[in-house]
DNA sequence: GCAGCAAACGAGTGATCACTCAACAAAATT
DNA sequence: AATTTTGTTGAGTGATCACTCGTTTGCTGC
């Protein structure tokens, strides 16, 4: 059967995907990815075909533990409105070295991309719309739970929210006082929780 | 006193600009500089010295025209309030063809340079933190106009207002729907409008 | 313990990158 | 008209880009 692989595949994608986040795709050279990844540009392209290609498996790697971070927060949370509210307050509270601390990595490939490489940011949209449809499920449970009122519309109400991550995580990046990006995040948290009824009587 | 120059300087930069503003740093090469200023290499370094300092020089003047427009937007509005939720439903209604209908030049150049060319991000930030210094200062007038409550703190009032337009001019960038983009818009608006006191009687 | 095969290797590929400079052209000065 | 001065030119620079492939290495089945 031959010789068996010698590196760990998830190691190797993790390593990717974390320097694709912090440098973009364009900055990102074959010789950072062989220093990162520790394996020849030989192995690299056997292993991941090209830098494109390893770039939209980090992509998805990203999105797909976003996600997943995203369902058990809310998961975790006393209510749909409260997980909503608290992921906000989050990014704040993420210690200084956190891989986090930084711009979405799909928002930065949209930046970075869009122009120039179609398929990559076409991925990336789709999902950031992913991540858009989570947001609207939840804002539906709070309007299931009773929570918010049902004339409020759950799609718009996922896009203004995307809208304020977008812009918090954009705060990170840019290395803001972490005081006023936590007076930045409370604001958000406190406009999602003033969606709030007053429980109706009975 | 020599030869005269063959280009219109300001035309050039024009150009410039909206080249790296459409496809950032990183993706422009020489070549489509000179395709887009019709000057040779040997002219565009004799003129602009190098594509870092044509970038700060396009970055300069897109910083500049920017606040120009916004000061004029707030100079004609009725009140300083009204200026400021006027100018976040500019974007929604600014032409397909637009050249500002795509992500802030500023929030672009960080994403594309944080991580690689640290004098051109150090420049973006500062530009950035001079846009909110004017949000800052209309925040402040609407305060002294008695518009809003002196209770409120401009500073986070404006950091507020550029996490907003950041995100909204992302929407843009990303091509979202036309009416949801109106709509988010319309939120952000509507946020700020909600500020206004009702005037105190007397 | 050897044959066979798959993975790892890394020097090398052509293309493109930002950038230079010697030759040339045109306007101003004398 | 000759000289000086300045702007334009574009082929060419070395460096680096993403990527390839013949060779070497090491594991497996026999």
């Amino acid at each position: 059967m031959g010789r068996t692989a010698s590196y760990d595949r998830e190691q190797a994608l993790e390593a990717a995907m974390a320097l694709f986040w912090r440098r973009g795709y364009h900055a990102t050279s074959l010789k950072d990815l062989e220093a990162a990844l520790k394996m020849k540009p030989g192995s690299i392209y056997a292993a991941f075909s090209s830098k494109e290609n390893l770039y939209l498996l980090s992509l998805a790697r990203y999105f797909e533990t976003g996600r997943a971070r995203f369902r058990a927060h809310i998961a975790a949370a006393p209510s749909p409105l409260a997980g909503l509210a608290g992921h906000l307050r989050i990014y704040p509270r993420l210690p200084e070295s956190h891989i986090a601390r930084q711009a979405c990595m799909l928002s930065k490939t949209l930046i970075d991309t869009g122009s120039t490489d179609p398929e990559i940011a076409a991925q990336s949209k789709a999902y950031l719309a992913g991540m858009r449809a989570e947001f609207e499920t939840v804002f539906r449970a709070a309007q299931e739970a009773g929570e918010i009122p049902t004339t409020r519309d759950p799609a718009r109400l996922a896009r203004r929210y995307q809208a304020n991550i977008t812009a918090l995580r954009f705060e990170l990046h840019q290395g803001s006082p972490p005081a006023e990006i936590a007076a930045l995040a409370e604001d958000m948290a406190q406009e999602i929780e003033s969606l709030r009824m007053t429980p109706a009587k009975g």
